[in-house]
DNA sequence: TGGAACCCTATAGTGACTTTAAAGTCAAGT
DNA sequence: ACTTGACTTTAAAGTCACTATAGGGTTCCA
């Protein structure tokens, strides 16, 4: 056994763990924690003498809060302002109460938005004709008529909203994808 | 006046105009439409002598169709798939069908997903004690004990939706903003 | 000793754009 | 004729929150 291989022993003998173990207690990807440190939501971990990352209880904690947080569809920087009244209980946390209301006030938003969004595509569905051929398909003239339509209303605000779109895989990040053909 | 202004003058003097009109007139950002030309979503543009771009009413059309499919949140390979049939007005059109059900799927998933989401956030915000230190906000206790709780269960599949979260400016991408403070 | 299972870094890729930089073109006014 | 300002061009990099890949090093167990 090298000298590294010791000192690892001893140190994972009380609570401490690597990175992969972090990962399996959070349910977070490797690569997702690295990149949490990289971006200054986890502080950089100690290192054993083979230079492997270093966490204990405390690191589960402040990951499964940050986890939690992204599952509620919060952004990074609104989980770090969250972080910093945790990491300061004796400031003001009056602003704890306004993000969560902003960030309230953004899912109201876009669940009317989906909402609007979903009668319109329904209504859409209802104009296919039984005719199979794409030139007599009513879904496509419905889309060309309401885009005409839209057409007129928004040249100067360009649409706006807050939320993002409807496909993703949670946890994975922004990717969009498309539907399987 | 330059040769290359003297035949500009000529073309633009019917229905073609240049980016920034076809960008006033669909509330498209020059960049973007610059941007489907790349990827393919608009065709390659004609260009006048001295290389500006030239529109007519037919990219108004399909540029504003993109647009309102996107408004829909539909993915921009999605639209491809759309455009294709609008193109082949003599294919059979049973997939437009299957591509705005599934569609349709995702939508519904993510306004359920929402619907959670806000009623966590709303017990959440009840629980902010009136006391005005972090240390005793019960939003953060909160949120660190569900985070404890939801911990017990994830580890082996790592959350999963299909919808992106909360945060976009509709027509600015997949961009996420924290909220300004 | 050999190999699987873990860890490391660095870089690039994702989607749908936006931003920046550096330069060319055009119509109008002086 | 010259300048100003609004337009246009390209290319490259940045955004968000990751994910994926390449190319190594370490540890554990048989």
């Amino acid at each position: 056994m090298h000298r590294a291989a010791f000192y690892s022993k001893l140190i994972f003998e009380s609570g401490a763990m690597k990175i992969g173990e972090l990962a399996k207690a959070t349910g977070t990807q490797t690569e997702t924690i690295r990149y949490y440190e990289r971006v200054q939501l986890l502080p950089t971990a100690k290192r054993t003498e083979s230079n492997y990352r270093v966490y204990d209880g405390s690191h589960v904690e402040r990951l499964a809060f940050i986890r939690h947080c992204r599952s509620l569809d919060m952004t990074l920087d609104e989980i770090r302002v969250l972080l910093h009244f945790k990491d300061a209980p004796g400031e003001n946390c009056g602003a704890v109460d306004a993000l969560l209301q902003a960030h309230i006030g953004h899912v109201v938003d876009r669940i009317r938005e989906l909402q609007a969004l979903e009668a319109e595509l329904r209504s859409l569905q209802r104009q296919c004709s039984s005719g199979h051929l794409a030139g007599d398909c009513g879904i496509l003239g419905g889309l060309v008529i309401a885009a005409r339509q839209h057409n007129h209303i928004p040249p100067t605000p360009p649409i706006e909203s807050h939320l993002p779109g409807v496909h993703r895989e949670i946890g994975t990040g922004t990717k969009q994808r498309g539907v399987k053909h």
